[in-house]
DNA sequence: CGAACACTTGATGTGTTTCAAAGGTTGTGG
DNA sequence: CCACAACCTTTGAAACACATCAAGTGTTCG
C-alpha cells in the first residue's frame, strides 16, 4: 500500500540514484545500500532548465525538493523596487527547497545560470525520511546548518570588508566550492556576469568593474567572455583574510 | 543501562523540563509527554553568564548545545584584524551550538548582552535524538533552516538597503523576536549599544548615531540610557519595506 | 541591420567613514 | 566620598570609498 510511485526500476530514470556521478566524488560521504534505496525511492522525477530560467520563486509553496545534478544557479531576494541581492551559489550536490518545504513558502529565488538537471523529491516523503532513516534527518540538519555557516561568511564580506577584500573573497569561495563539487574539469571558469558579482556583494556595476580590474592587474584572475576564470586562488584567499572552506565528508541527499 | 546522567528527578535543575517557562508561551509548538521526556533526559546542566560575557568561542570545539531560558546575547564574527560583523541576535527558546556540534568547531562566537541561562545538552546524545525521535530530529532542521532565512534577510539589508532602512529594519526585526519570545512584557527596550547596531548593520559607529537621530525624530524609537526603545514598530517596518516575520509554531528543544 | 546585452571608462556627486573632541554615566579603589 | 578610568553617546569637520550619470565599444542573435 502507500502506493506512491511503485514499479521503481532502476532504470526509471535517465541517472538512477545508484549510478549517480556525483557519488563518486571525494567530498560525499558513503552511503549505506538501505539509504540508497530509499533515496532512490524518495526521488520521484527529474527536471532541466534552461540558462536564465527561474527554478523557484519567492512566495510559491512547492510540493517539491531539488537536488543539482549538473550546472550552475544561485538564490537571490528581491526588494519591492527591484534591487537584488544574490545570498548564494548553487553547484551539483546542493539541495534546493528547504526552507520552503519545512515552512511552507519559499522566501527566495532560484535563476539557473547555465543549463540544469536537477533530481525532483516528494516534500510529502520527508517524514518519512525522518523516521525510517535518522541517519538521513542528521544529514539535512548538517546540510541547513553548513548553508548557515556559509550565509555567516557573506555577511561578514558584506558587512565589514572593503570591495576589493570582498570580491576576492566571493571569487576564491566560489573557486572553491566549484572545485569540491568536481566542476570545471581542468578549465577554472566562473560562469557569471558582472552584474552577478554586484548583486553578491552589494556594490554598483561599475564599482565591481573597477575592483575587478584591480584584481585582474594584480594577475589574481582574469574576466573573460562571459565569466570569470581564477588565476591564483590562494592569492585571492590570502587578500580577503579568509580562512578557506574546512569541509569533511559531506552529505547529500 | 546506558548509564549516563541516571537518577534524573524532576526536581534536579532549577527550571525542570516539565516545567519549562518557554513552554507556556505561545509561538512555541506543544510538545508530548514522550518528547519532554527525552528532552528532559537530554539536558546535562544550566549555566548562567554575566553580562559581557563570552558563551562560545570561535575555534572551539565544544561538547554541548545549549537553549537560552533568559537573556539576551548575540553571535558574531570577527576579521584577523579586529572588524567585528553580528551575525544575529539570541533570545529565549533559541538554540546555540548546532553548527559547532555538527561541524566539529564553532565558526563564531557568543557573547551575553544581559545576564543569560542556559539548558545544557550533550553533544553526544544528538544522535540519539534522530533515532529515537523523528519529530526532534525534524525540528532541529527545521530551526536550522529557520536561522538560514533570518541571514538571508539581514544579508539583504546590509547589501542591498539604504543606511536607514536597515537601521528601521533592525529595530523592527528584534522588535519582534522579542514579542514573540515573550520578553519585555510591557516594555519594549532592547539592551544593545549604538556599538552594536553598528557592527550588526556594516556601518560606523558614527554614522549609526547620525542615522537613529533620523529615526528619533520620526518618532520611530527612543534612544535610552542603555537601550533603545520602539515606539512604532509598524512604522519601522514599513520604512524598511519589511515584509516582517511570519512564524507559525516554532520549535524548541 | 537593429536590438539587446555585457563590459569599459571618465566625470561628477554623495553617502559614509575617519578624525577629533567633549559631555554624561557608571564603577572602582584609595 | 572623591578621583580616575572606562564606557557610551553626541557633534562638527574633513576625507574618501563608492554610487550615479553618461557615453562608447564589442558581441550575440533574431
Amino acid at each position: 500500500m502507500a502506493s506512491s510511485t511503485a514499479g521503481n526500476h532502476p532504470s526509471k530514470w535517465r541517472t538512477p540514484c545508484h549510478q549517480c556521478p556525483l557519488r563518486d566524488l571525494s567530498g560525499f560521504r558513503d552511503f549505506s545500500a538501505k539509504e540508497l534505496d530509499f533515496v532512490s525511492q524518495f526521488k520521484s522525477g527529474e527536471l532541466s532548465s534552461e540558462r536564465g530560467a527561474t527554478i523557484l520563486v519567492e512566495g510559491m509553496h512547492s510540493a517539491h525538493l531539488f537536488t543539482v545534478l549538473s550546472g550552475w544557479a544561485f538564490r537571490y531576494k528581491l526588494l519591492p523596487d527591484g534591487r537584488r541581492q544574490i545570498m548564494n551559489y548553487v553547484l551539483p550536490g546542493d539541495l534546493l527547497g528547504l526552507q520552503g518545504s519545512l515552512m511552507g513558502e519559499m522566501d527566495h529565488s532560484v535563476e539557473a545560470l547555465t543549463p540544469v538537471t536537477l533530481c525532483v523529491f516528494e516534500r510529502s516523503k520527508l517524514e518519512r525520511l525522518f523516521e525510517r532513516h535518522a541517519s538521513l534527518g542528521y544529514d539535512l540538519t548538517w546540510i541547513a546548518a553548513h548553508e548557515e555557516r556559509i550565509l555567516d561568511e557573506h555577511l561578514l564580506s558584506v558587512g565589514r570588508r572593503t570591495a576589493l577584500e570582498r570580491t576576492a573573497y566571493l571569487l576564491s569561495f566560489i573557486h572553491q566550492r566549484a572545485h569540491s563539487a568536481g566542476v570545471n574539469g581542468g578549465r577554472r571558469v566562473i560562469p557569471i556576469t558582472q552584474q552577478h558579482v554586484a548583486d553578491t556583494l552589494g556594490l554598483s556595476l561599475v564599482h565591481t568593474n573597477k575592483t575587478l580590474r584591480k584584481l585582474s592587474e594584480r594577475k589574481l584572475m582574469r574576466w573573460q567572455d562571459k565569466g570569470c576564470e581564477i588565476l591564483d586562488g590562494d592569492g585571492l584567499q590570502a587578500l580577503a583574510g579568509w580562512e578557506g572552506l574546512k569541509e569533511g565528508a559531506r552529505p547529500f541527499i
